[in-house]
DNA sequence: CAATGTCATGACACCGGTGTCATGTCAACT
DNA sequence: AGTTGACATGACACCGGTGTCATGACATTG
């Protein structure tokens, strides 16, 4: 690899007048300057960021870890890794901002955790971003000195500054939504209860509901616990079962996930139930290759990850420019779109249809 | 930050020493290397990668670019992203090998990669890897001389190394599975005819269906175009409506993927058509967010991300720590398992039923 | 014409590590 | 006792850039 000295001697210069012509912080002769990049061209030269950075001390990197990083309690879910759209909100950000992404994914180890932060401080990395699979919370396994840290869809006890998705927001305006359009029974099928966004969004389907002056029935609110696939289908069997077999049916469902409607949708029409006619369906996420691709499309809550990460990113590089910034600050919530599809509809009068179904099996 | 001279001086040593005891490459005494390390210790030191690796001439880096890398031929899809799994294939394997990951996302501006090979080129990586969001073939912005480059999920004119899909192999796998059902006459919804693996899952399909003696029905293959959401519902319907009716209707459908297959779930159903009791449905790619939440859970053939990025990094491993090897090879088939879960079952005689259902439309 | 200022360029040290070679100490061996 | 060699350590240059300061050539001004 061809050195500032190669093209130095090449031009006929000092290394020192490769380096103006390379960065342009002082007057170079015209003629200087294309005998120079002539060298340069030539020898195909690259400057060692490596070397300017020894003298810089700065690096232009952002170290960036995603994964399973040490959950506080330990709900798990072989999730859909839709973080990927979270990173990729950060890469656009740092892209623009002239900085590199150093990125590790722990794969679930979290004892590799400390092992990656030297990695990252031996590359003496500017920024740290940490990104969570979902929203949770999290414990730093160190205290990082002098690097400038933020979380992304997760938080901690220790005021590290964080951006998270704002759930009670996102749950109270789809269900707003769905009330908008008619319906005054709404079931709903929650996550996992151990998990901060089913709290979250519980909250905020209550609040719609009191909003509109419709009673909250907890028989009709069940979480569903999805732990990899073996029983999943039976457990959402069973509590669609149960929303079915109401005295009052509801007319609508919201769902944990979009993947959870996904299920719902083949369960509720292998019972003969039909979608959006007989049940308006709603999901939460709007993971796209799953809502749109629905048939009929799904009506979702936009969990906003890009634009988290993007806000994450902004925050970092801010905090990194300006270390002042960096005081000890609430989180950050970022809220998402409703997205109107053509799963919630206006509640059909007959929908009793319903509960004819009852009583049949999963195989 | 601390710097080795800091570390020396505190020790009461030269940095030298201290760099012995950092790499442990000459002999200390035990006096001296516990006072060291306490000095070390002390200062929160850690060695500067940047430092080293202008002696070293190593950076143990590896850049890795996905996103729209410029394709060849205009196909686009806004598909799913599992390009996801590849980067973990990579990165596990990286992490295991001490190389560190430099990652970066064209977000779909190809423009950008000329820049991004730039940047990779000042941190001095050590091997590239480009990673294509869907089997195809592309250009290669520039021949990147000095820099050992692997391709993953894609290919090009001039033998650069890669590591494709076996989508043959999958197809034909996955049909043969059908067929062994007991399934006689198969419907085949492809991607759109443009792409790679779509030609590739079709001669696969073909050999299955020649092997087991069944006539190959071009009237029963429709390739669905899934450009965004926009009437792709109505593409699929009316593909549908062109197998319900046919004069022999087929008791299976095979997909283009998991997405296509879901899609197919609910307008089959729309109509009436049991799943799996009256149709089978097999996908491909199991995309396991899709593939086991569907109701019933899908039968499909894996698409082997995390393998192929595993492939692509040990072969790019191999190429750098013996640059012999990197001589031109044929591309590297990477080929993925058959999923058997719920949606492919023996065909009822009875499946007639599904005649009678043609001729509603999609809203 | 001399004094002054601007422009273009180079010499040199330094950033934080490591390879090479020299030096000093002490135990073992003839 | 003198020689030899292993061991422990330090001095110094070098990797590839850049900041600082000096220098020489001209043009401008009084």
């Amino acid at each position: 690899m061809a050195t500032i000295y190669d093209v130095a001697k090449r031009a006929g210069v000092s290394p020192k007048t490769v380096s103006r012509v390379l960065n342009g912080d002082a007057p170079v002769s015209k003629k200087t300057r294309s005998s120079v990049a002539a060298a340069m061209d030539a020898l195909g030269y690259v400057p060692s960021l490596a070397a300017r950075s020894i003298k810089s001390q700065k690096s232009g990197l952002i170290g960036l870890i995603t994964g399973a990083i040490s959950t506080v309690n330990e709900v798990v879910t072989a999730g859909g890794l839709p973080e990927l759209f979270i990173v990729q909100g950060v890469q656009h950000v740092m892209a623009n901002s002239g900085k590199t992404l150093l990125i590790a994914d722990t794969a679930g180890q979290q004892e590799r955790v400390p092992t990656l932060i030297r990695t990252f401080r031996e590359h003496r990395v500017e920024g740290l971003l940490y990104v969570a699979d979902f929203h949770k919370k999290i414990a730093l396994p160190l205290p990082i000195d002098g690097v400038q840290t933020v979380l992304a869809n997760c938080y901690d006890d220790f005021g590290t500054p964080s951006v998270l998705p704002d759930d009670e927001a996102g749950q109270l305006a789809l269900t707003r939504e769905v009330i908008a359009q008619g319906h005054r029974r709404i079931g709903y099928l929650t996550l996992a209860s151990g998990h901060e966004a089913t709290r979250l969004r519980l909250s905020g389907f209550k609040t719609a509901l009191a909003e509109a002056g419709l009673v909250y029935d907890p028989d009709l609110t069940i979480a569903v616990d999805m732990f990899g696939t073996h029983g999943e289908h039976q457990l959402i069997w069973d509590a669609l079962d149960r929303i079915l077999t109401n005295d009052d049916v509801p007319t609508a469902i919201c769902c944990g996930n979009d993947r959870l409607a996904m299920a719902v949708y083949g369960i509720l029409r292998d019972r003969g139930v039909g979608i959006p006619e007989q049940m308006s369906v709603a999901g939460y996420d709007d993971h796209r290759t799953i809502s749109e691709a629905l048939f009929p499309a799904l009506t979702t809550a936009e969990l906003p990850y890009n634009a988290i990460g993007a806000r994450a990113a902004q925050l970092l590089l801010g905090m990194i420019e300006n270390p002042a910034t960096a005081s000890i600050t609430a989180p950050i919530h970022v809220s998402g779109r409703v997205q109107k599809r053509g799963s919630v509809t206006r509640p059909r009068r007959d929908a009793s249809v319903v509960i004819n179904l009852k009583g049949r099996t999963t195989s």
